[in-house]
DNA sequence: GTACATAGGTAGATCATCGACATATGTTGA
DNA sequence: TCAACATATGTCGATGATCTACCTATGTAC
């Protein structure tokens, strides 16, 4: 799982959201650092919906504007928990391995 | 940065290890999870050093099987630290809203 | 003598992301 | 008044990292 799918699945996690919102939240989650491209998101709301991993809240018309929000499936909850056990443990190993080489240097 | 590299960046951190090395090693880190493809962990070293983050430690012939050891470098050892830095603050975040969630659920 | 482990590598395909563009409305400021 | 920016959705082609499949070569196990 790559950062943006991360940050789209991190997002809907608090609850359904819209394109726009996720974009805006995936700034917040990231500190600033990640600016998510419409082009990235829009694909990949697509491809996790095909996963399963999402799907289609409601659709709202806000002052003429369209809004489409999502909501995180079972599947999509259950996959982002394993992404957080894999990045839990990997950041672990990694750390370990870091601290030990500075260490001895 | 992606699975794959974390973990060569990873397997390098704890010292010099060749080709072959990183992926019985790689397998580990993860937990048999991954097993790591020639053809990405080849063009990955490529790239890494392409990159400054790992170089070339040296190169051995063991009962005539060439062995090319690779190193981390300073920027590649701080590239890891910073991803680990990454992970630890994605997961938590990650993990504060699925938990959040599915209290309330 | 066949299969598997060790050790290196290339070439083409796939897939997610990125960059640029398109559309439309509301708001803010020069 | 009009230019820039925020909101909101989306497409298309390029890029880039990984994956699949293939290749060479030696040593060991069955």
């Amino acid at each position: 799982m790559q950062e943006p799918t991360f940050l789209i699945l991190t997002a809907l996690a608090a609850g359904p959201q819209h394109g726009y919102g996720i974009i805006t939240d995936a700034g917040e989650i990231s500190e600033g650092r990640v600016r998510l491209r419409t082009g990235t998101l829009y694909t990949a709301l697509d491809r996790l919906r095909g996963e399963g991993l999402i799907e289609v809240d409601r659709e709202e018309v806000v002052d003429t504007r369209m809004r489409r929000y999502y909501r995180i499936t079972a599947a999509g909850a259950d996959a982002l928990a394993a992404e957080v056990q894999r990045m839990r443990r990997g950041a672990e190993t990694a750390a370990l391995r870091l601290g030990a080489a500075g260490g001895l240097a």
